[in-house]
DNA sequence: TGTACATCAGTGAACGCGCGTTCACTGATGTAC
DNA sequence: TGTACATCAGTGAACGCGCGTTCACTGATGTAC
């Protein structure tokens, strides 16, 4: 009878009890610090302290781990973006630079779930949850973007290629200037201060255009 | 005696005579198929006909072979920048929306170089050679922003600044859209319609902001 | 022009390694009665 | 409450494979004289 809590690990016996869970953990360290191609289901069953052939009762192969944490990825930026979009609060304007803040904080914080978003290979409509988690993603995207033209009274201007275009300087900025793999370069500001300083000046450009 | 071509690959004898170049080729050609990490050392001897051994003559392991890919890759990128610009005519405004264009022309032909330069994992620093490339490339960048803000008669703007938020879009869209394993997304236009949308009226913004 | 020799570029066999995957198996868990 | 049994989740040994890297080697090329 102990506290230890090393004694913990040892007590588990035959079953493991949540390696599904163990698995998806070891992954995304393991691509966090080598990459979306430094990691292997053997790896991944060694770091769950499990045989080789554990991994295969939960996931088909490596790309179906792959595919479920990008699952995940995609889910958890969801929830940042609505986060931050906090209802568009106080202007639609300030919201929507706080999301691309948002944005680039989850792709440092999250550096392997990014990876396994963008950067594994593992194509987004392989799975249909895959697929219906990263359309949620950009539907917010979308939502947000909708608003902000509309409290700029921009109401001509396609809502999806606003959007697009927001995605695309984000995704830009957070794998040239945020990923360590990157080509670094040294910025004269915070990526968020780049990132945020490119919205607003794209936001003030749509205003021009309608109304010049 | 014959000028059947097949005979010349036949005639090679025991030196290659071109080997650094075929395996270049070979890589490009593999990275191209596979991606960056679907790319091994010996395939590419392989390929070229040649032991595994051999590439060890002529690179000292598989990230120079990678190193040297993406520095041509980058010198590439600037002769593409370079001739697209066409010395800012008709209006710098113009020549900087037809570099947008040439670099997802770039993207889309040499997916290989491009992702040796950005998705490989071979830091830009480390080798001289790779490092001056990518500068210069940035450099062209650089020159055709400054061009274009002199020409919209932008001078407070921080040119550094508009640089890396056009690299950004550029590179945005063109790892979102362009390249075959991204997470592709059905587009209301093309790529290249796409971005020079958004450096256009990125630039509006500008002149917006400077003169309000 | 010929010859000797240094240098260069590729050979091929060998090594240890880790991976993905399979297989028959076994210990643990949950459920029906 | 106890027991029999089905199902589940992990074992561990084995397999073939391709990779990176090394080594002493050898055939071809270029150069000095």
């Amino acid at each position: 009878m102990s506290w230890d809590p090393s004694d913990h690990a040892k007590r588990r016996g035959y079953h493991h009890g949540n390696l599904r869970e163990a698995l998806v953990e070891a992954a995304l360290r393991l691509i966090g610090e080598k990459g979306p191609g430094g990691f292997t289901f053997a790896e991944a069953a060694r770091a769950a302290g499990v045989s080789p052939a554990a991994p295969y009762r939960h996931f088909r192969d490596r790309d179906a781990l792959m595919a479920d944490i990008a699952k995940r990825g995609y889910e958890a930026l969801t929830a940042a973006l609505t986060t931050a979009w906090k209802n568009g609060s106080p202007t639609p304007r300030d919201a929507l630079a706080r999301t691309g803040r948002a944005y680039l904080d989850f792709a440092r914080r999250e550096p392997a779930a990014y990876a396994a978003m963008f950067e594994s290979g593992v194509p987004v409509n392989c799975e249909p949850d895959l697929q219906r988690a990263s359309d949620e993603a950009f539907a917010v995207l979308t939502q947000n973007c909708e608003a902000t033209l509309a409290s700029l009274n921009l109401k001509g201007v396609p809502t999806l290629m606003v959007a697009l275009h927001i995605w695309s300087m984000s995704h830009g900025i957070a794998s040239l200037f945020v990923r360590a793999d990157a080509a670094r370069r040294p910025l004269p500001m915070s990526p968020e201060d780049l990132l945020e300083a490119s919205v607003l000046v794209y936001l003030d450009g749509l205003q021009r255009k309608s109304a010049p």
